[in-house]
RNA sequence: GAGGUUGUAGCUCAGUCGGUUAGAGCGCUAGAUUGUGGUUCUAGAGGUCGCGGGUUCGAGACCCGUCUCCCUCCCCA
Protein backbone atom coordinates (compact mmCIF):
# COMPACT_ATOMS: atom_id res chain seq x y z
CA UNK A 1 0.00 0.00 0.00
CA UNK A 2 1.37 3.30 -0.66
CA UNK A 3 -0.05 7.05 -0.04
CA UNK A 4 -2.12 8.44 -2.35
CA UNK A 5 -0.49 11.56 -4.10
CA UNK A 6 -1.82 13.85 -6.64
CA UNK A 7 -0.28 13.71 -10.30
CA UNK A 8 1.83 16.69 -10.85
CA UNK A 9 0.39 19.42 -12.04
CA UNK A 10 -2.77 18.57 -10.51
CA UNK A 11 -5.18 19.67 -7.78
CA UNK A 12 -8.53 19.10 -6.09
CA UNK A 13 -11.34 21.58 -5.72
CA UNK A 14 -13.28 21.28 -2.25
CA UNK A 15 -16.24 22.49 -1.35
CA UNK A 16 -15.59 26.13 -0.13
CA UNK A 17 -12.83 26.26 -3.38
CA UNK A 18 -16.31 24.73 -5.45
CA UNK A 19 -17.97 27.42 -4.59
CA UNK A 20 -15.72 29.90 -5.61
CA UNK A 21 -14.95 28.36 -8.92
CA UNK A 22 -18.57 28.23 -9.42
CA UNK A 23 -18.80 31.93 -9.22
CA UNK A 24 -16.78 32.42 -11.48
CA UNK A 25 -17.71 30.14 -14.12
CA UNK A 26 -21.28 31.15 -13.84
CA UNK A 27 -20.33 34.83 -14.19
CA UNK A 28 -18.13 34.29 -17.36
CA UNK A 29 -21.18 32.03 -18.58
CA UNK A 30 -23.70 34.60 -18.05
CA UNK A 31 -22.25 36.81 -19.99
CA UNK A 32 -20.75 34.77 -22.72
CA UNK A 33 -24.94 33.97 -23.23
CA UNK A 34 -25.64 37.96 -23.17
CA UNK A 35 -23.06 38.58 -26.26
CA UNK A 36 -25.39 35.60 -27.97
CA UNK A 37 -22.42 33.22 -28.05
CA UNK A 38 -23.94 29.13 -27.75
CA UNK A 39 -22.60 25.98 -25.81
CA UNK A 40 -20.10 23.53 -27.21
CA UNK A 41 -18.31 20.77 -25.84
CA UNK A 42 -16.10 18.58 -27.24
CA UNK A 43 -14.10 15.61 -26.35
CA UNK A 44 -11.08 15.31 -23.25
CA UNK A 45 -9.13 13.41 -25.98
CA UNK A 46 -8.51 13.84 -30.05
CA UNK A 47 -6.66 11.81 -32.71
CA UNK A 48 -3.14 13.18 -32.99
CA UNK A 49 -3.66 13.93 -36.10
CA UNK A 50 -6.05 17.11 -35.07
CA UNK A 51 -4.17 18.08 -32.41
CA UNK A 52 -0.14 17.88 -33.79
CA UNK A 53 1.17 20.66 -35.75
CA UNK A 54 -1.14 23.29 -34.53
CA UNK A 55 0.92 24.80 -31.74
CA UNK A 56 4.37 24.86 -33.19
CA UNK A 57 6.92 22.33 -32.26
CA UNK A 58 7.25 23.53 -28.53
CA UNK A 59 3.28 22.97 -27.76
CA UNK A 60 3.85 19.61 -29.55
CA UNK A 61 5.61 18.76 -26.87
CA UNK A 62 3.47 19.94 -24.64
CA UNK A 63 0.54 17.40 -25.45
CA UNK A 64 -0.36 14.75 -23.69
CA UNK A 65 -0.37 11.72 -25.07
CA UNK A 66 -2.50 8.46 -24.58
CA UNK A 67 -0.50 5.36 -25.60
CA UNK A 68 -2.64 2.76 -27.81
CA UNK A 69 -4.82 0.27 -26.04
CA UNK A 70 -3.98 -2.79 -25.79
CA UNK A 71 -0.50 -4.60 -27.22
CA UNK A 72 0.89 -1.33 -27.96
CA UNK A 73 4.45 -2.66 -28.48
CA UNK A 74 3.93 -5.89 -30.49
CA UNK A 75 4.58 -4.58 -34.01
CA UNK A 76 7.24 -2.74 -32.79
CA UNK A 77 10.75 -3.69 -34.65
CA UNK A 78 14.35 -3.38 -33.36
CA UNK A 79 14.78 -0.42 -36.00
CA UNK A 80 11.71 1.67 -34.33
CA UNK A 81 13.58 1.67 -30.81
CA UNK A 82 16.68 3.05 -32.04
CA UNK A 83 15.26 5.73 -34.56
CA UNK A 84 14.50 7.72 -31.22
CA UNK A 85 11.35 9.03 -29.56
CA UNK A 86 9.45 11.47 -32.20
CA UNK A 87 9.08 8.53 -34.35
CA UNK A 88 8.30 5.75 -31.63
CA UNK A 89 5.87 7.84 -30.34
CA UNK A 90 3.48 8.14 -33.36
CA UNK A 91 3.76 4.16 -33.84
CA UNK A 92 2.54 3.86 -30.04
CA UNK A 93 0.63 6.72 -29.48
CA UNK A 94 -2.66 8.24 -32.03
CA UNK A 95 -4.64 10.21 -29.37
CA UNK A 96 -4.06 13.01 -27.38
CA UNK A 97 -5.49 15.22 -24.35
CA UNK A 98 -7.08 18.69 -25.65
CA UNK A 99 -4.28 21.32 -25.18
CA UNK A 100 -7.07 24.07 -26.06
CA UNK A 101 -10.56 24.82 -26.60
CA UNK A 102 -9.45 26.64 -29.99
CA UNK A 103 -8.35 23.38 -32.10
CA UNK A 104 -11.11 21.32 -31.54
CA UNK A 105 -13.80 23.89 -32.10
CA UNK A 106 -11.90 24.45 -35.36
CA UNK A 107 -12.28 20.54 -35.82
CA UNK A 108 -15.85 20.95 -35.53
CA UNK A 109 -16.60 23.87 -37.26
CA UNK A 110 -15.16 21.82 -40.38
CA UNK A 111 -17.08 19.01 -39.87
CA UNK A 112 -20.41 19.95 -39.61
CA UNK A 113 -19.87 23.58 -41.51
CA UNK A 114 -22.90 22.08 -43.59
CA UNK A 115 -25.46 22.57 -40.78
CA UNK A 116 -23.47 25.63 -38.98
CA UNK A 117 -25.78 29.55 -38.81
CA UNK A 118 -23.01 31.79 -40.20
CA UNK A 119 -21.10 33.51 -38.61
CA UNK A 120 -21.16 31.02 -35.53
CA UNK A 121 -20.46 32.18 -32.22
CA UNK A 122 -19.90 29.30 -29.80
CA UNK A 123 -18.23 29.51 -26.33
CA UNK A 124 -16.92 26.44 -24.67
CA UNK A 125 -15.68 25.95 -20.34
CA UNK A 126 -13.73 22.98 -20.65
CA UNK A 127 -10.36 21.71 -18.80
CA UNK A 128 -6.96 21.43 -21.02
CA UNK A 129 -4.16 19.65 -20.09
CA UNK A 130 -0.57 20.73 -21.10
CA UNK A 131 2.78 18.45 -20.14
CA UNK A 132 3.93 22.22 -18.74
CA UNK A 133 6.07 22.49 -16.15
CA UNK A 134 4.29 23.58 -12.86
CA UNK A 135 5.00 27.07 -11.44
CA UNK A 136 2.67 29.60 -9.29
CA UNK A 137 -0.48 29.99 -11.80
CA UNK A 138 0.25 27.48 -14.18
CA UNK A 139 -0.67 23.96 -14.32
CA UNK A 140 -0.68 21.00 -15.69
CA UNK A 141 -4.75 20.72 -16.08
CA UNK A 142 -6.60 23.76 -15.91
CA UNK A 143 -9.81 25.20 -17.15
CA UNK A 144 -10.19 27.33 -20.43
CA UNK A 145 -13.46 29.83 -21.29
CA UNK A 146 -13.32 30.53 -24.90
CA UNK A 147 -16.02 32.47 -26.67
CA UNK A 148 -15.28 32.59 -30.31
CA UNK A 149 -16.91 33.69 -33.88
CA UNK A 150 -16.21 31.70 -37.18
CA UNK A 151 -17.24 32.99 -40.42
CA UNK A 152 -17.13 36.67 -40.51
CA UNK A 153 -14.14 39.01 -41.34
CA UNK A 154 -16.08 42.06 -39.37
CA UNK A 155 -13.67 43.72 -36.59
CA UNK A 156 -17.44 43.96 -34.56
CA UNK A 157 -15.90 40.58 -33.42
CA UNK A 158 -12.77 42.38 -31.62
CA UNK A 159 -14.59 45.00 -30.44
CA UNK A 160 -16.85 43.16 -28.64
CA UNK A 161 -14.48 40.68 -27.30
CA UNK A 162 -12.95 44.03 -26.05
CA UNK A 163 -16.81 44.57 -24.65
CA UNK A 164 -17.21 41.44 -23.11
CA UNK A 165 -13.51 41.55 -20.91
CA UNK A 166 -15.03 45.02 -19.64
CA UNK A 167 -18.06 43.52 -18.97
CA UNK A 168 -16.90 40.05 -17.03
CA UNK A 169 -13.82 41.41 -15.14
CA UNK A 170 -15.43 44.09 -13.16
CA UNK A 171 -18.74 41.17 -12.70
CA UNK A 172 -15.83 39.49 -10.54
CA UNK A 173 -14.45 42.00 -9.29
CA UNK A 174 -11.39 42.66 -11.09
CA UNK A 175 -11.24 46.47 -12.12
CA UNK A 176 -8.07 47.23 -12.56
CA UNK A 177 -6.35 45.36 -15.45
CA UNK A 178 -5.50 45.69 -18.49
CA UNK A 179 -6.44 44.77 -22.32
CA UNK A 180 -3.47 44.64 -24.25
CA UNK A 181 -3.49 44.80 -28.39
CA UNK A 182 -1.53 44.49 -31.12
CA UNK A 183 -1.98 42.79 -34.76
CA UNK A 184 0.14 40.26 -36.45
CA UNK A 185 0.33 42.16 -39.45
CA UNK A 186 2.02 45.35 -37.95
CA UNK A 187 4.35 42.31 -36.33
CA UNK A 188 4.76 41.45 -39.89
CA UNK A 189 5.56 44.74 -41.65
CA UNK A 190 7.79 45.73 -39.10
CA UNK A 191 10.21 42.53 -39.82
CA UNK A 192 9.74 43.18 -43.72
CA UNK A 193 10.43 46.95 -42.78
CA UNK A 194 13.84 45.94 -41.27
CA UNK A 195 14.94 43.90 -44.04
CA UNK A 196 14.29 40.81 -41.88
CA UNK A 197 10.80 39.40 -44.10
CA UNK A 198 9.42 36.27 -42.92
CA UNK A 199 11.27 36.75 -39.22
CA UNK A 200 8.52 38.27 -37.08
CA UNK A 201 8.37 34.71 -34.84
CA UNK A 202 11.98 35.26 -33.13
CA UNK A 203 11.90 39.10 -33.47
CA UNK A 204 8.90 38.98 -31.26
CA UNK A 205 10.03 36.42 -28.89
CA UNK A 206 13.34 38.70 -27.80
CA UNK A 207 10.64 41.79 -27.92
CA UNK A 208 7.98 40.33 -25.82
CA UNK A 209 10.58 40.57 -23.05
CA UNK A 210 10.91 44.52 -23.44
CA UNK A 211 9.33 45.48 -19.96
CA UNK A 212 10.86 42.66 -18.24
CA UNK A 213 14.68 42.44 -19.28
CA UNK A 214 14.89 46.07 -21.17
CA UNK A 215 15.91 47.56 -24.29
CA UNK A 216 19.74 46.28 -24.26
CA UNK A 217 19.51 42.70 -23.37
CA UNK A 218 16.60 42.53 -26.16
CA UNK A 219 18.66 44.29 -28.62
CA UNK A 220 22.27 41.66 -27.34
CA UNK A 221 19.14 38.59 -27.82
CA UNK A 222 18.55 40.02 -31.38
CA UNK A 223 21.63 39.80 -32.56
CA UNK A 224 22.34 36.38 -31.38
CA UNK A 225 19.13 35.56 -33.37
CA UNK A 226 21.08 36.61 -36.19
CA UNK A 227 19.42 40.02 -36.69
CA UNK A 228 22.14 42.54 -38.45
CA UNK A 229 23.34 45.59 -37.13
CA UNK A 230 21.70 47.82 -39.95
CA UNK A 231 18.37 46.07 -38.70
CA UNK A 232 18.23 46.72 -35.22
CA UNK A 233 18.95 50.11 -35.79
CA UNK A 234 15.58 50.27 -37.79
CA UNK A 235 14.28 48.86 -35.46
CA UNK A 236 14.43 51.85 -33.19
CA UNK A 237 10.64 53.29 -32.78
CA UNK A 238 9.40 49.77 -31.09
CA UNK A 239 11.31 50.71 -28.18
CA UNK A 240 9.88 54.12 -27.64
CA UNK A 241 6.54 53.40 -29.14
CA UNK A 242 4.49 51.16 -26.46
CA UNK A 243 4.04 53.88 -24.02
CA UNK A 244 2.85 56.68 -26.56
CA UNK A 245 -0.43 58.60 -26.13
CA UNK A 246 -0.77 58.69 -29.96
CA UNK A 247 0.65 55.64 -31.20
CA UNK A 248 -1.22 54.88 -34.15
CA UNK A 249 0.19 58.06 -35.76
CA UNK A 250 3.62 57.61 -34.90
CA UNK A 251 3.38 54.11 -36.24
CA UNK A 252 2.04 55.20 -39.38
CA UNK A 253 4.61 57.75 -39.76
CA UNK A 254 7.58 54.63 -38.84
CA UNK A 255 5.43 51.70 -41.61
CA UNK A 256 3.66 54.07 -43.88
CA UNK A 257 5.67 52.11 -46.73
CA UNK A 258 4.50 48.95 -45.44
CA UNK A 259 0.98 48.01 -47.19
CA UNK A 260 0.33 45.32 -44.84
CA UNK A 261 1.75 47.03 -41.51
CA UNK A 262 -0.80 49.63 -42.86
CA UNK A 263 -3.25 47.35 -43.06
CA UNK A 264 -3.11 46.22 -39.58
CA UNK A 265 -3.25 49.64 -38.25
CA UNK A 266 -6.17 50.14 -39.71
CA UNK A 267 -7.84 47.58 -38.79
CA UNK A 268 -6.28 48.55 -35.09
CA UNK A 269 -7.91 51.71 -35.69
CA UNK A 270 -11.22 50.67 -36.33
CA UNK A 271 -11.58 48.07 -33.74
CA UNK A 272 -10.56 51.73 -31.04
CA UNK A 273 -13.28 53.23 -32.74
CA UNK A 274 -16.18 50.79 -32.33
CA UNK A 275 -15.31 50.37 -28.92
CA UNK A 276 -16.40 53.75 -28.26
CA UNK A 277 -19.54 53.65 -30.52
CA UNK A 278 -20.69 50.76 -28.73
CA UNK A 279 -20.47 53.30 -25.64
CA UNK A 280 -17.98 51.84 -23.57
CA UNK A 281 -16.53 53.91 -21.33
CA UNK A 282 -13.05 54.40 -20.10
CA UNK A 283 -11.78 51.32 -22.08
CA UNK A 284 -8.84 49.88 -20.29
CA UNK A 285 -7.33 49.13 -23.41
CA UNK A 286 -4.25 49.53 -24.09
CA UNK A 287 -1.77 48.54 -27.84
CA UNK A 288 1.41 46.84 -27.18
CA UNK A 289 3.51 46.72 -29.84
CA UNK A 290 5.63 44.38 -28.31
CA UNK A 291 2.74 41.88 -27.87
CA UNK A 292 3.08 38.98 -29.64
CA UNK A 293 1.43 35.55 -28.16
CA UNK A 294 0.33 32.47 -30.26
CA UNK A 295 2.11 33.48 -33.60
CA UNK A 296 1.76 29.95 -35.07
CA UNK A 297 -1.93 31.04 -35.84
CA UNK A 298 -2.87 34.06 -34.79
CA UNK A 299 -2.82 36.50 -38.52
CA UNK A 300 -5.05 39.53 -37.42
CA UNK A 301 -5.73 40.87 -33.56
CA UNK A 302 -3.85 39.47 -30.83
CA UNK A 303 -5.44 39.77 -27.37
CA UNK A 304 -3.50 39.85 -23.78
CA UNK A 305 -5.02 40.47 -20.77
CA UNK A 306 -3.08 41.58 -17.31
CA UNK A 307 -4.37 41.74 -13.61
CA UNK A 308 -2.54 44.74 -12.84
CA UNK A 309 -0.70 44.76 -9.58
CA UNK A 310 -0.75 41.07 -9.17
CA UNK A 311 2.06 38.66 -9.65
CA UNK A 312 0.14 36.93 -12.32
CA UNK A 313 0.76 35.78 -15.58
CA UNK A 314 -2.15 37.14 -17.96
CA UNK A 315 -5.49 36.13 -17.42
CA UNK A 316 -6.98 35.64 -20.82
CA UNK A 317 -5.79 35.91 -24.54
CA UNK A 318 -6.96 35.54 -28.16
CA UNK A 319 -6.89 36.51 -31.29
CA UNK A 320 -8.14 36.72 -34.81
CA UNK A 321 -6.70 33.04 -37.17
CA UNK A 322 -7.90 33.48 -40.78
CA UNK A 323 -6.83 29.81 -41.41
CA UNK A 324 -7.06 27.61 -38.54
CA UNK A 325 -9.55 25.53 -40.26
CA UNK A 326 -7.21 25.49 -43.56
CA UNK A 327 -5.77 22.58 -41.70
CA UNK A 328 -8.57 20.71 -41.99
CA UNK A 329 -8.95 20.96 -45.34
CA UNK A 330 -11.65 24.39 -45.52
CA UNK A 331 -9.59 27.41 -46.11
CA UNK A 332 -11.40 30.89 -46.07
CA UNK A 333 -13.16 30.64 -42.30
CA UNK A 334 -11.36 33.79 -40.72
CA UNK A 335 -12.36 33.44 -37.09
CA UNK A 336 -11.45 35.13 -34.29
CA UNK A 337 -11.74 34.66 -30.26
CA UNK A 338 -11.11 34.98 -26.66
CA UNK A 339 -10.19 32.24 -24.04
CA UNK A 340 -10.33 33.27 -19.89
CA UNK A 341 -7.75 31.00 -17.79
CA UNK A 342 -10.33 30.08 -14.62
CA UNK A 343 -7.59 29.12 -12.74
CA UNK A 344 -5.32 32.16 -12.56
CA UNK A 345 -8.56 34.56 -11.97
CA UNK A 346 -9.04 32.47 -8.99
CA UNK A 347 -5.12 33.25 -7.96
CA UNK A 348 -5.90 37.06 -8.77
CA UNK A 349 -8.94 37.38 -6.79
CA UNK A 350 -7.71 35.00 -4.17
CA UNK A 351 -4.84 37.61 -3.67
CA UNK A 352 -7.46 40.45 -3.96
CA UNK A 353 -9.63 38.99 -1.96
CA UNK A 354 -12.64 39.59 -3.99
CA UNK A 355 -14.79 36.51 -3.60
CA UNK A 356 -18.46 37.39 -1.99
CA UNK A 357 -18.35 36.56 1.22
CA UNK A 358 -22.58 34.21 1.28
CA UNK A 359 -22.32 31.27 0.12
CA UNK A 360 -25.97 30.39 -1.20
CA UNK A 361 -25.41 27.22 -1.94
CA UNK A 362 -24.97 26.40 1.68
CA UNK A 363 -27.18 24.64 4.56
CA UNK A 364 -29.72 27.35 5.53
CA UNK A 365 -30.85 25.01 8.97
CA UNK A 366 -30.01 21.85 10.44
CA UNK A 367 -32.64 19.84 12.40
CA UNK A 368 -30.98 18.23 15.41
CA UNK A 369 -32.17 14.68 16.30
CA UNK A 370 -32.71 14.15 20.22
CA UNK A 371 -34.11 10.95 20.33
CA UNK A 372 -35.78 8.43 17.93
CA UNK A 373 -39.08 10.32 19.29
CA UNK A 374 -37.54 13.69 18.35
CA UNK A 375 -35.99 12.48 15.52
CA UNK A 376 -39.38 11.21 13.45
CA UNK A 377 -40.74 14.87 14.14
CA UNK A 378 -37.92 15.98 12.52
CA UNK A 379 -38.22 14.01 9.43
CA UNK A 380 -42.06 15.66 9.07
CA UNK A 381 -40.64 19.08 9.28
CA UNK A 382 -37.79 18.43 6.69
CA UNK A 383 -39.34 18.13 3.63
CA UNK A 384 -41.58 21.73 4.33
CA UNK A 385 -38.50 23.46 5.08
CA UNK A 386 -37.07 22.10 1.61
CA UNK A 387 -40.07 22.66 -0.44
CA UNK A 388 -39.98 26.40 0.61
CA UNK A 389 -36.63 26.34 -0.74
CA UNK A 390 -34.94 26.49 2.41
CA UNK A 391 -31.36 24.34 1.93
CA UNK A 392 -32.27 22.22 4.98
CA UNK A 393 -30.71 19.03 6.41
CA UNK A 394 -31.47 17.25 9.84
CA UNK A 395 -28.48 15.15 11.73
CA UNK A 396 -28.49 11.36 10.94
CA UNK A 397 -27.51 10.39 14.55
CA UNK A 398 -29.11 10.57 18.24
CA UNK A 399 -25.87 11.87 19.22
CA UNK A 400 -25.05 14.75 22.09
CA UNK A 401 -26.77 17.86 21.14
CA UNK A 402 -22.78 19.91 22.11
CA UNK A 403 -21.52 17.39 18.48
CA UNK A 404 -24.65 18.53 17.08
CA UNK A 405 -24.48 22.07 17.50
CA UNK A 406 -20.23 21.93 16.65
CA UNK A 407 -21.26 20.53 13.54
CA UNK A 408 -23.69 22.95 12.46
CA UNK A 409 -20.84 25.71 13.71
CA UNK A 410 -18.62 24.42 11.48
CA UNK A 411 -20.83 24.30 8.54
CA UNK A 412 -21.49 27.09 8.94
CA UNK A 413 -25.14 26.53 9.52
CA UNK A 414 -26.58 30.17 10.60
CA UNK A 415 -30.04 28.66 11.99
CA UNK A 416 -30.62 24.68 14.21
CA UNK A 417 -34.26 23.55 14.85
CA UNK A 418 -33.72 21.92 18.35
CA UNK A 419 -36.53 19.36 19.19
CA UNK A 420 -36.84 17.71 22.49
CA UNK A 421 -39.74 16.48 24.61
CA UNK A 422 -40.74 20.01 25.60
CA UNK A 423 -41.31 21.26 21.80
CA UNK A 424 -42.77 17.24 20.86
CA UNK A 425 -45.41 18.25 23.75
CA UNK A 426 -46.28 21.69 22.92
CA UNK A 427 -45.66 21.56 18.70
CA UNK A 428 -43.57 24.71 19.05
CA UNK A 429 -39.95 24.23 18.16
CA UNK A 430 -36.94 25.80 19.32
CA UNK A 431 -35.53 28.15 16.58
CA UNK A 432 -31.71 28.75 17.51
CA UNK A 433 -29.69 31.64 15.31
CA UNK A 434 -26.25 30.17 15.51
CA UNK A 435 -24.95 33.33 15.04
CA UNK A 436 -26.56 35.73 17.98
CA UNK A 437 -27.38 32.36 20.34
CA UNK A 438 -30.70 33.58 20.72
CA UNK A 439 -34.05 31.24 20.71
CA UNK A 440 -37.52 31.55 20.13
CA UNK A 441 -40.61 28.88 20.13
CA UNK A 442 -42.44 28.77 16.82
CA UNK A 443 -44.81 25.95 15.13
CA UNK A 444 -43.39 24.23 12.06
CA UNK A 445 -44.91 26.72 9.43
CA UNK A 446 -43.86 29.30 11.63
CA UNK A 447 -40.59 28.76 10.84
CA UNK A 448 -40.73 27.71 7.62
CA UNK A 449 -42.30 31.45 6.79
CA UNK A 450 -39.62 33.04 8.67
CA UNK A 451 -36.78 31.30 6.99
CA UNK A 452 -38.12 31.36 3.22
CA UNK A 453 -38.76 35.52 3.86
CA UNK A 454 -35.74 35.61 5.87
CA UNK A 455 -33.53 35.58 2.39
CA UNK A 456 -29.69 35.95 3.89
C1' G B 1 13.21 20.35 -22.26
C1' A B 2 17.68 23.31 -19.10
C1' G B 3 19.12 25.32 -14.24
C1' G B 4 18.12 26.22 -8.96
C1' U B 5 15.28 25.05 -4.50
C1' U B 6 12.10 22.37 -1.00
C1' G B 7 10.12 17.90 1.59
C1' U B 8 9.69 16.15 9.61
C1' A B 9 2.14 14.82 12.91
C1' G B 10 -4.04 16.69 9.44
C1' C B 11 -1.77 22.18 9.02
C1' U B 12 2.42 25.79 10.10
C1' C B 13 7.09 24.72 11.55
C1' A B 14 11.48 23.50 15.48
C1' G B 15 15.09 19.57 15.71
C1' U B 16 22.48 22.30 17.68
C1' C B 17 28.74 19.03 15.60
C1' G B 18 25.93 12.60 13.17
C1' G B 19 24.41 10.20 19.33
C1' U B 20 19.74 7.20 23.59
C1' U B 21 12.56 7.11 23.46
C1' A B 22 11.82 12.94 17.07
C1' G B 23 9.19 18.02 19.55
C1' A B 24 5.93 22.73 19.75
C1' G B 25 1.63 25.59 18.34
C1' C B 26 -2.85 25.01 15.96
C1' G B 27 -6.24 21.20 14.64
C1' C B 28 -8.41 16.31 15.94
C1' U B 29 -10.83 12.67 19.71
C1' A B 30 -12.84 12.02 24.64
C1' G B 31 -14.22 14.21 29.23
C1' A B 32 -15.25 18.70 32.83
C1' U B 33 -23.78 20.35 34.23
C1' U B 34 -27.65 13.49 31.24
C1' G B 35 -31.15 19.77 26.39
C1' U B 36 -26.99 23.95 23.79
C1' G B 37 -21.71 25.38 19.45
C1' G B 38 -17.68 29.45 19.68
C1' U B 39 -14.25 30.61 25.37
C1' U B 40 -11.58 27.92 29.17
C1' C B 41 -9.46 23.47 31.66
C1' U B 42 -7.88 18.14 31.66
C1' A B 43 -6.51 13.79 29.21
C1' G B 44 -5.55 11.11 24.75
C1' A B 45 -4.59 9.69 19.77
C1' G B 46 -1.62 10.83 15.80
C1' G B 47 5.30 9.92 12.44
C1' U B 48 8.35 4.13 7.62
C1' C B 49 11.35 12.18 9.08
C1' G B 50 8.83 12.11 0.51
C1' C B 51 10.72 7.28 -1.63
C1' G B 52 15.06 3.96 -2.78
C1' G B 53 20.10 3.00 -2.11
C1' G B 54 24.94 4.23 0.25
C1' U B 55 28.67 6.01 4.20
C1' U B 56 28.88 5.05 9.66
C1' C B 57 29.24 1.46 15.76
C1' G B 58 25.07 4.90 15.07
C1' A B 59 21.52 9.00 9.87
C1' G B 60 15.71 13.20 10.39
C1' A B 61 20.79 15.38 9.73
C1' C B 62 26.14 13.36 5.39
C1' C B 63 26.55 11.21 -0.08
C1' C B 64 24.01 9.32 -4.74
C1' G B 65 19.52 8.42 -7.33
C1' U B 66 14.31 9.35 -7.77
C1' C B 67 9.58 11.77 -6.98
C1' U B 68 7.21 16.25 -5.41
C1' C B 69 6.75 21.66 -4.19
C1' C B 70 8.25 26.41 -5.39
C1' C B 71 11.41 29.65 -8.54
C1' U B 72 14.24 31.23 -13.23
C1' C B 73 14.61 30.17 -18.58
C1' C B 74 11.64 28.41 -22.79
C1' C B 75 6.57 28.84 -23.66
C1' C B 76 1.80 29.89 -22.07
C1' A B 77 -4.23 30.60 -19.36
Amino acid sequence: MSKPSLARGTRDFGPEQMAKRTFIFDTIRRSFQRYGFLPLETPAFENLSVLMGKYGDEGDQLLFKLLNSGDFSGKLTDSDWHEGYKPLTSKISEKGLRYDLTVPFARYVVMNRGTLVMPFKRYQIQPVWRADRPQKGRYREFYQCDADVVGTDSLLCEAEIVLLLHEILPALGINDFTVKINNRKILTGIADMIGAHGMEGPLCVAIDKLDKIGKEKVVEELLERGFSNESLTQLGPVFTLSDGAEPFTALKNWLGSSEIAMKGIQELEEVWDLVTTLGLENPKIQFDVTLARGLSYYTGAIFEVKANNVQIGSISGGGRYDNLTGTFGVPGISGVGISLGVDRIYDVMEELNLFPENQKTATKVMISNFDQQAFRLGLSVLPKLRAAGINAEIYPDSVKLKKQLDYADRKNIPFVILIGSDEMETGQLTLKNMKTGEQQKLNAEEITALLAENNI
